[in-house]
DNA sequence: AAATCAAATTGTATCAAATACAATATATAA
DNA sequence: TTATATATTGTATTTGATACAATTTGATTT
């Protein structure tokens, strides 16, 4: 009976983003594991089978704070990754049966993203442990599709970023300067802006507001920092 | 062993979207279930299990194919949807077991966007078959949360026709006025644009060229046809 | 056949935002 | 004290958005 339906594991994925101030970094996991009788490094999204009777958010969440200890992170789930060629590598299936302790032949994968200030996230569980910052442009072969669910993120990312601009302050410290800000939108973005002109327009926005506060131990004119102002913001839009 | 993994089944569903000249419709499926012995008639998103071995895609693909006829049409996948309270209703839990043959707890779906011009879509097969379009704002209750996923849909669908709005044009039949154009603008973003300015925006894009073909039959001044040219289209992104 | 209707299309004027780029300000370093 | 590197402000120009009046043209009505 059922037998012409696949024995599927299911997982989540979470790609956590952080901004370093210059580009887009991706939090990953490192591995171990043997391929022919030797033992092998590599690096892989935080993730983890989904438990019996849990919720894929709570899945996802647990495996937020399981590794970086913060609470409360939003996280989206945007897509599936359930090919069968996942785990056409030896290495990743000899990996997950070791992990599993069952014969896996196919695992579909729900993914999700989160935003996070790169240095509220860096907790004392991360330091010297198995998770480290990679920037999302210098990317080496990951475990399954991993490169693949990144890609995928960061397109999320400029997508939601256009509709909904204030994703991206997630990723700011909540003191920023402008010039932290314009280098977020060209670097998700893709784009080269004029430092001058970015500088009136966001400035001029309701929920970009100014403090008093600025820059210190800058070799020249130091800049004001900002804040974004949630409430300000919802107000902009109907 | 693996006991504390769910029995999990895993199927696609797809939304359907087309646009009727004058808001937008999707796809349905008639299905006739039981609940305390009586016959209950509702409707339901085309889906299916995933079959053994089967991709993702394919599985998507594959459903369109059997309810439309339709093949080569490009369908999207845009998120999962796994919730326990899924199956909450008995009366769902009911129909998938008599469907299944097997006792299901939790069924994990993918769910898929497909963007079909209407008049093309209606097939004999379609004809006094199980299908039919219904108007996305005039939803009944539907089976499992297809009224939540259609939603999501529409959500993923204007999202990537901010980014990208070429999509639109494949909710268009080949020949269409600027006035359909501007319809279904205005019913996928929820907003009213002045005829006149519109009109002269989208005429001078490149890759909107008018042809000499006029509408007949209309009671006043006929409107010429247009047509979207993918080439010119593409040539003005970068 | 002429007048009428309704929507298509064209015109024009105004206002707002995007862009270019010069000029000024101000921390630290030499 | 001057030099250097950005931050910030100013100004002029161009482009696009918006409002809304005017004109055109099929079909329908008189």
């Amino acid at each position: 009976m059922d037998n012409s339906l696949a024995k599927i594991h299911l997982s989540v994925d979470c790609t956590v983003l952080g901004f370093n101030g210059n580009r887009l970094e991706v939090l990953l996991i490192r591995r171990t594991g043997e391929e022919g009788g030797k033992e092998f490094h590599d690096m892989k999204l935080p993730g983890s089978l989904i438990l019996d009777q849990e919720e894929l958010d709570d899945a996802a969440r647990r495996v937020l704070t399981e590794l970086t200890g913060l609470k409360n992170i939003p996280l989206q789930q945007f897509r599936a990754f359930g090919s069968m060629s996942r785990t056409k590598d030896p290495k990743d299936v000899h990996w997950l049966e070791r992990a599993q302790q069952a014969h896996v032949t196919r695992i579909v994968t729900v993914a999700y993203v989160a935003l996070v200030k790169i240095g509220r996230t860096i907790t004392r569980d991360l330091e010297g442990s198995e998770a480290l910052w990679v920037p999302v442009d210098a990317l080496p072969q990951l475990a399954f599709d991993h490169n693949e669910i990144i890609a995928a993120a960061l397109d999320h990312l400029r997508n939601g970023a256009v509709t909904d601009p204030s994703v991206l302050y997630a990723l700011l410290p909540r003191k920023f300067t402008v010039t932290q800000l314009r280098t977020l939108y060209e670097v998700v973005f893709g784009v080269k802006l004029d430092a001058a002109n970015f500088y009136k327009k966001m400035t001029q926005m309701p929920y970009v507001v100014a403090l008093e506060e600025r820059e210190k131990g800058v070799a020249h004119r130091a800049a004001r920092y900002f804040r974004f102002d949630k409430n300000a913001y919802n107000k902009t839009r109907l």
